[in-house]
DNA sequence: CTTAAAAGTAGTAATCATTACTACTTTTTA
DNA sequence: TAAAAAGTAGTAATGATTACTACTTTTAAG
């Protein structure tokens, strides 16, 4: 039923080379150096697909711009308010209660979201 | 110095009074009950001053809009992706590990974002 | 094979949440 | 009490994302 096209493998190869945190826009520069007339169009597609079949995570800062994720594992996100930064931190999961001792991250705030299907949904 | 405005309270007020988390539009159409000539420039200014402030928290759940919560204690956010529900969970952190059992909610992926100040930024 | 339906694409136009800007009002402070 | 500072309403501009159209590639059936 097809969910090929080396336009997505592309996609997806991009984002597991690369350990940050690109916008869709800095994908498609990254895509474009191996298929240069891929359309930007194309690159919002397959990583809207690509979310939603599980395959990389979408990573919301509130900067405006959506940021994907090829890493799967559970890991935080440390976002800079000042420079705009993305960092990963795999601190233990004892450390969120109190969010110290973050590699030098001074931590004011957090926001943890989980995706799913909520229970009347899932009834259909 | 100021950071006082009738309108900047109203925002608040508003915020706090219910226990969803409001678009910067859906604080606007809620606030202008009572101040009803606001600008939603105005609103948006509020929110990310009132967020910058820390005395609210913005949640970006991926669906193109800002949410913002009244609510800083810690807690999940669990969103549907099929109906766009953002419901609150105040799931031990222990659970935290293996996503289960969330008063009926099928979590697929959870990201979390600690917001603050990087290493570098900290020393100015 | 080969051909028609299905799925995907490039490129452009449209959408819409958010931000910027301007003239005006309210608050502060000296 | 008057001038500077901060905030506001209303509108225009920005920019990330989505929609759309004509075209190409893939799939599947005879």
């Amino acid at each position: 039923m097809a969910n090929y096209s080396k336009q997505r493998e592309a996609i997806l190869t991009e984002l597991q080379n690369r350990c940050d945190h690109p916008t869709a826009a800095q994908v498609y520069e990254g895509v474009r150096q191996v298929i240069p007339n891929i359309s930007l169009g194309t690159v919002y597609r397959n990583l809207a697909a690509l979310v939603e079949s599980g395959e990389i995570l979408s990573v919301s800062v509130g900067d405006g711009k959506e940021h994907f994720d090829g890493d799967k594992s559970f890991h935080l996100h440390l976002h800079c308010k000042n420079c705009g930064a993305i960092i990963d931190s795999r601190v233990e999961r004892e450390k969120l209660k109190n969010l110290a001792d973050l590699d030098g991250f001074t931590p004011e705030n957090s926001v943890c979201v989980v995706y799913g299907l909520c229970k009347n949904c899932n009834k259909q």
